[in-house]
DNA sequence: CGGAATATTGATCAAGATCAAAGCGAGTGG
DNA sequence: CCACTCGCTTTGATCTTGATCAATATTCCG
């Protein structure tokens, strides 16, 4: 609501990435971040837990973040990666949904929510600002269960592309495990692994090692992904 | 964000349904919705379309609407079914990225985006119940996501349980059609049908017909849907 | 009543899961 | 420096679930 910015990351709501559209776009925390203080978060080290109370918002500074939930069965679904310039959780309830943890050592920035809530009720355009986040992220999880009915290559494609998307390098080192991946995806990680294989032996990839991806041929890529 | 109540019905945001937990939820549009005109669908009739600019929020006053998108490969996918009380179409960006039917006959309350936007300019609370209400869809379609990882039963266990989740009512009339529920769950419309079958076998439901559904034992499809 | 659309049921097929066995790489200690 | 180990990844063989193809059955309406 509002005139918002339609442009929209595919990887999630980023801000200064290099080749950000323009500045339509903009940090939509700016005013708030002098608020908040940096914090290093080891491999592996829980952010916060589903039902902690939703007390900060967390803007990623460098590293990377998955945000996840283990349902009933025991597996683990991942919710969304997020990298340097995402923010993520910010939920509108008094608990997290969700829980988060680092995947590779990372520093955050934390901004007490309580903080942001009384700015927002004065500054409309921080309100507006907070709505165009969540819209943001509505739309990357729409996303998401459109990729969840699809094939599993057209899923590890879309994943592919989903982090280079705002990146234009062919090159990039993945901070997550293949077991991330395929709970993410919703594959296993047999399946993750096989797919990008013949993506290799396809001359579409190319992996020097696992966690190094360079996109040999973006657009056979697209192609096979639909 | 700003107090916003945490409790969620499954099957969208919902508002004068019996039941309704207290009057925290109420309806995030009631200052609003003195504006609205209600206008009459009939089945299959489109509401918006995707790539329409988004003039109107939406608010179902009786019936049903599906909001879909059609991928790449022809396939549709429905996002959200919306009963009566519930509000959708609401987008941030300047063109919907759904489409959106009426299921059967129904009316719909329309409103336009530009007055809501005005008033949400001006009042604060108006602004948070947008956020709230963008929050829910928000939950929604991450429990959509939860699904789509799920087996063929667990999916349509799910589906039955949160048609009914407002609704202490053990016989319930579907308004969508087989094709519909498939789409939504991301099954064919044939595992649908059989998975229907065999939990009537199974005896934790009957199927008087075909939209016709009674929740014979809603504790053991609870516990069949893990 | 007839015909079209929708739903059910059956038979077979295929994508991806599961089970199982290497392969590889980074760190550790001899 | 090299062997060893542990964790992660890849690859292979087989099985299962749900898709596909096909044939009725049912319902809805004109």
């Amino acid at each position: 609501m509002l005139p918002l910015p339609t442009t929209q990351t595919t990887a999630g709501y980023r801000t200064e990435r290099r080749n950000a559209p323009a500045a339509s776009v903009g940090s939509p925390l700016n005013p708030i971040e002098l608020m908040g203080a940096q914090m290093p978060f080891s491999r592996d080290a829980e952010i916060f837990g589903e039902k902690e109370p939703a007390e900060y918002i967390y803007k990623v500074v460098s590293g990377a973040v998955r945000t996840y939930r283990i349902l009933a069965d025991g597996r683990r679904q991942i919710q969304a990666f997020h990298l340097a310039g995402d923010v993520f959780g910010f939920e509108p309830g008094e608990e997290h949904t969700l829980s988060a943890e680092a995947i590779v050592d990372s520093r955050i920035l934390v901004i007490k929510r309580t903080a942001v809530e009384a700015l927002a009720a004065r500054d409309n355009q921080v309100a507006r600002g907070l709505l165009a986040l969540m819209a943001r992220e509505l739309q990357r999880v729409q996303r998401h269960v459109t990729l969840l009915v699809m094939t599993a290559q057209e899923r590890v494609i879309d994943f592919l592309l989903e982090m280079t998307a705002c990146d234009p390098e062919k090159a990039l080192t993945l901070p997550m495990s293949r077991q991330d991946i395929a709970d993410y995806l919703g594959l296993t990680i047999e399946t993750v692994s096989r797919t990008f294989s013949s993506l290799e032996t396809a001359a579409a990839i190319e992996l020097p090692n696992s966690r190094r991806v360079v996109l040999r041929d973006r657009e056979a890529l697209s192609r096979l992904a639909n």
